[in-house]
RNA sequence: GGGCGCUUAGCUCAGCGGUAGAGCACUACCUUGACAUGGUAGGGGUCAGAGGUUCAAUCCCUCUAGCGCCCACCA
């Protein structure tokens, strides 16, 4: 017997431990050898994650389809995983060390560090992969991999060596995004955009002196937001000052440290007379050139740019042209984003003797920029050179990890040429032989590959892939992919140099120690993306020759939010076509981003986070899963409620009630159940209904499209099943109906309940999984746990009678009720239903209805007459006409007005039909098909608003 | 600045050329033997606004207004 609700977390056990058991998520399983292989790849989430909705929507998607075609018979590996995440690990273990007061990272040693970042990744790295399995995902997990295991580091070096050999990796010195909390360079798609605009206001006109305390003030809050204006002094041949003064602006005057150029629009007619004039910059005392250049834009600013080639993108690359006229860049800044001029070489070049050098350091060698920042301003107001501040609207680029603000900054990198690699990329979506679903994302995806800048793929961080990169003393670079490879290429070439005589090299080449000290490794890892875009070859076994490669490669759907298209999809493009060389995926199925109720973003620092493990908690995995699934409509935000997730808990318990009712009634599975011999009208529609919910929800399924799919069962399993079928059948199961229809009927219910576990496995795995086992400890064997299959089998029809009938029956009870309801008649009051001049066919329907009729439309009984009884409700139901003798009992007006009501409901319907077919254009252009519609309509109008007004008539007699 | 998308019932959202839909909320009634995590009935929408295309527009096109996102932008 079972209990009277659902116990999910009971369940949730229970299921999970048989599927792990019966090895249901394996791939290649035996019996699968010759099914058509499916293949998904997880975006596999980083290791110090925990599961966020973002997962719980991404991984409830993928494994509807995985279990999908799983049940259909298709061999499935959901290949899982996790990310090392490079600077989101370093960070969370150099928190803990911090808190443990522990020495830090650097105190550690790289080799120590890295000891303890395994070791933190041992004891508590797995908590997603369980939080993923709490979830259902039917990955296989004996397959899980993790981007910094052995096998996939081969990889990462195998493609980074040949990358460099190609020419498509190289090391090259120019601006980075340097984030200066982590102090390492970022690539651009880690920076994000934060606008800003500040509030501080001052002129010299205006006569008052610069608060420099007010705007140190308000700089603390947010440094950024400002416009200052600073003036040049302009100088002559000699270097003395002419009086003329050339007025910069800039939202960063600390870097004004760092110009080594005015720039002037070339056709600007206000500073024609100035273009190759020097000025001296303030504070510091070089003199600057000011030079012509597109780059400056009369309208933005004061007209004239200050160029700072050090630490600005668009400086640098003036900086480049206007090399002969000293812009060279001065870097100012250190490593943490502190100003740096001791030892600044660059810096003091070119300084006049008379400027008070020490004065300068003093104020803001390693201070801060921030500090540094309105020092300046101050120094500057106070040598008269400030003009105004004002306040300034924009965008400040900051890590997307650390949240401070990034400095462009020069060092060297390995950077790998994307323009190369992104041609084919962008082609395979052209020609379509990966698509994007919903479509609209490849512009997005076109126009990202097409404007691809070089990607950075060094890290100054030490958890994750070093770079295969040796140097040797003589300045040469090897990339390999062994030390090994690396020592023997070093050498080999370190003797062609003739760095290296050729017996010093074979003395070196059998000793280790010295080995190690001539050649240093690089010291820095690469991107975690560089290792995740090989993630669906890679995972395969990829560079060995797999079965798992042959098999699986391409993979068939990558399901992904579109918030990683840039950083991962198109990586994985990349680097698929260039290594297999073939596509790693043919859809990819963009989703959208999980937002709270009122449509914000889920954040930490908002609070609106909700953790899907506490929903499971409460409501259960399958709820959570019907839910996101419910709502993953193509191209939209997902905007959870939890009311939402309520609604379709109870619609498990729903289901788990009516199997409880089945189970209460004897509904037992029956070996060899054949539908297509069922002979009970009832049944035949029944199941007709079953195989077209089920047919529906494939193909929806099929299509990406899970809010269809998941709605197409919710409707059959609810208003279908439950309401109809299962309440028309209450007679026959519960009364002294004929054994062999009584037993088809149980067969029938047993059957349909079958279907219905199966078409909702992939939503609701573990209710499903459940009702499987409980109901197949009675009737047949079953072969295995659901999650095998099998699919419910497709094209049984229910036929137009069988419709009919039943349609009649529906509509009738329906119709009763209704004006039950509206007169206000008494649930207690068990009316007469009269019958008025039935056709044969109705006559029939009625008697062998009339216990399911009477129970669910509260009538007495039912009789048949030519004529209704005076005072009588009339009905018309698809044309019969039927009444319900209720003088007396009910209130006339109400009725006159209720059926005053219909009729003016049914002639506005009739007077746009026959506006439609009046309408000579209509006539002559619609479709034939739409035409026959609406006549058909018109006369199904008609024929009711006849026995309305009918009805209407007599009672007016009364 | 460039691009993409959204605006449909009180709320959250489907639908996207031919009779406006769901869930939740709301109202009334129902302790009916699967289920009150339930049942029955009901109210509620000039489908943002203005033009246009079409026999026909919530759906296609243009514009307007509001909202959101992505990319670029530290004068």
């Amino acid at each position: 017997m079972m209990d009277k609700s659902f116990d999910f977390a009971a369940a949730e056990g229970r299921a999970s431990a048989l599927w792990e058991e019966t090895g249901a998520f394996r791939a290649g399983r035996p019996d699968r050898t010759a099914a058509q292989p499916f293949c998904v790849v997880i975006p596999p989430p980083n290791v110090t994650g925990n599961l966020h909705m973002g997962h719980a929507l991404n991984n409830t998607l993928q494994d509807v389809l995985c279990r999908y075609w799983r049940m259909s018979g298709r061999d499935v590996l959901w290949q899982p995983g996790v990310d090392h995440a490079g600077i989101a690990t370093q960070m969370v273990v150099e928190r803990q060390l911090m808190e443990r007061q522990e020495p830090d990272r650097r105190a550690l040693g790289r080799k120590a560090f890295v000891e303890r970042v395994w070791a933190w990744k041992a004891e508590s790295g797995g908590a997603i992969v369980a939080q993923l399995k709490r979830l259902g995902a039917s990955c296989d997990w004996s397959r899980e991999r993790f981007t910094l295991d052995e096998g996939l580091s081969r990889a990462v070096v195998k493609v980074f060596a040949q990358l460099y050999r190609e020419g498509l990796v190289y090391k090259d010195k120019r601006l980075v995004n340097w984030d200066p909390k982590f102090q390492t360079a970022i690539s651009d798609l880690e920076v994000v955009q934060v606008e800003s605009k500040g509030s501080f206001k001052w002129s010299r006109e205006d006569g008052a002196p610069l608060d420099a305390a007010a705007l140190a003030k308000v700089l603390a809050k947010n440094p950024n937001g400002h416009l200052y204006y600073f003036e040049y002094p302009v100088v002559d041949d000699g270097g003395d000052e002419t009086g003329e003064r050339i007025t910069v602006a800039t939202t960063r005057p600390e870097t004004m440290l760092g110009d080594t150029a005015v720039a002037v629009h070339p056709d600007d007619p206000r500073y024609q007379h100035l273009i190759g004039r020097r000025v001296r910059l303030p504070l510091v005392g070089r003199l600057i050139a000011i030079v012509a250049d597109e780059y400056s834009d009369p309208e933005k600013g004061a007209g004239a740019v200050k160029i700072t080639p050090a630490h600005d993108f668009n400086d640098f690359e003036v900086g480049k042209r206007h090399e002969a006229e000293g812009a060279r860049p001065i870097n100012i800044l250190d490593a943490q984003g502190r100003v740096t001029l001791r030892g600044n070489v660059d810096f003091f070049e070119g300084l006049e003797s008379d400027n008070d050098h020490a004065r300068l350091i003093a104020a803001l060698h390693g201070q801060d920029r921030f500090v540094a920042r309105s020092r300046i301003v101050e120094m500057m107001a106070l040598a008269g050179l400030l003009a105004r501040i004002e306040p300034h609207a924009h965008a400040v680029p900051h890590g997307d990890r650390s949240n401070v603000v990034i400095e462009p900054w020069l060092t060297d990198q390995w950077y790998v040429d994307a323009k190369t690699l992104a041609e084919p990329a962008i082609e395979a979506v052209r020609d379509g032989k990966t698509q994007f679903v919903p479509k609209t994302w490849e512009k997005t995806y076109f126009d990202w590959l097409g404007n691809i800048q070089p990607w950075c793929v060094s890290r100054q961080l030490w958890w994750g892939h070093q770079i295969p990169a040796w140097y040797a003393p003589w300045g040469a670079v090897y990339v390999e992919e062994t030390e090994e490879a690396a020592y023997a290429a070093g050498l080999a070439d370190g003797v062609e140099r003739g760095a290296l005589a050729q017996a010093e090299a074979q003395a070196l080449a059998s000793d280790p120690a010295r080995l190690a000290e001539t050649f240093t490794r690089d010291e820095d890892v690469l991107d975690t993306w560089f290792s995740s875009a090989l993630w669906p070859f890679s995972t395969l076994g990829w560079p060995d020759e797999t079965a798992e490669l042959k098999r699986f490669y391409p993979t068939d759907t990558l399901v992904t939010g579109f918030d990683i298209i840039f950083f991962w999809v198109a990586r994985m493009m990349m680097m698929g076509l260039h290594f297999m060389p073939e596509i790693p995926f043919r859809d990819v199925y963009i989703h959208a981003l999980v937002r709270d109720e009122r449509g914000a973003k889920m954040s930490k620092s908002k609070g609106n986070v909700i953790d899907p493990i506490d929903l499971i908690d409460r409501f259960g995995a399958d709820a959570l899963r019907f839910t996101l699934a419910a709502m993953a409509a193509q191209g939209r935000d997902v905007k959870l409620s939890e009311a939402r997730i309520e609604g379709y808990r109870n619609f498990a318990t729903k289901l788990w009630n009516a199997s409880r009712f089945a189970e209460m009634n004897g509904c037992v599975r029956v070996e060899g159940f054949d539908p297509s011999a069922v002979r009970e009208p009832l049944n035949r529609w029944i199941l007709g209904e079953a195989a077209q919910a089920a047919a529906e929800t494939a193909g929806a399924i099929e299509a990406y499209r899970f809010n269809d799919a998941a709605n197409a069962v919710y409707r059959f399993v609810w208003s279908v099943f439950c309401d109809w079928h299962l309440e028309l059948a209450k007679p026959v199961l519960q009364g002294p109906a004929d054994p062999a229809a009584k037993a088809e009927s149980r067969a029938t219910i047993a059957h349909v309940l079958d279907t219905i576990y199966a078409m909702l496995h992939p939503f609701m795995p573990f209710l499903t999984e459940e009702l499987w086992a409980i109901t197949g400890e009675t009737g047949p064997r079953r072969a295995g746990p659901l999650a095998l299959g099998p699919w419910p089998a497709q094209g049984f029809e229910v036929d137009a009678e069988v419709e009919a009938e039943i349609g009649w029956v529906a509509d009738l009870i329906a119709e009763i009720r209704s004006v039950r309801s509206e007169m206000g008649v008494a649930p207690s009051n068990l009316t007469p239903l009269i019958l008025i001049a039935p056709s044969e066919r109705a006559g029939k329907s009625a008697r062998a209805w009339s216990e399911s009729i009477g129970r669910l439309a509260r009538v007495g009984s039912i009789e048949t007459a030519q004529a209704a009884p005076p005072g009588a409700l009339l009905l018309v139901v698809r044309g019969e006409t039927v009444a319900l003798p209720l003088a007396g009992v009910v209130d006339l007006t109400a009725e006159r007005a209720r059926l005053d009501r219909e009729i003016a409901k049914e002639k506005l319907e009739i007077a746009k039909v026959v506006a439609k077919l009046g309408n000579d254009d209509f006539v002559a252009r619609a479709p034939e098909e739409i035409i026959a519609e609406h006549q058909e309509r018109l006369e199904t109008f008609q024929a009711r608003l006849v026995k309305l007004n009918n009805a209407r008539e007599r009672l007016e007699r009364i």
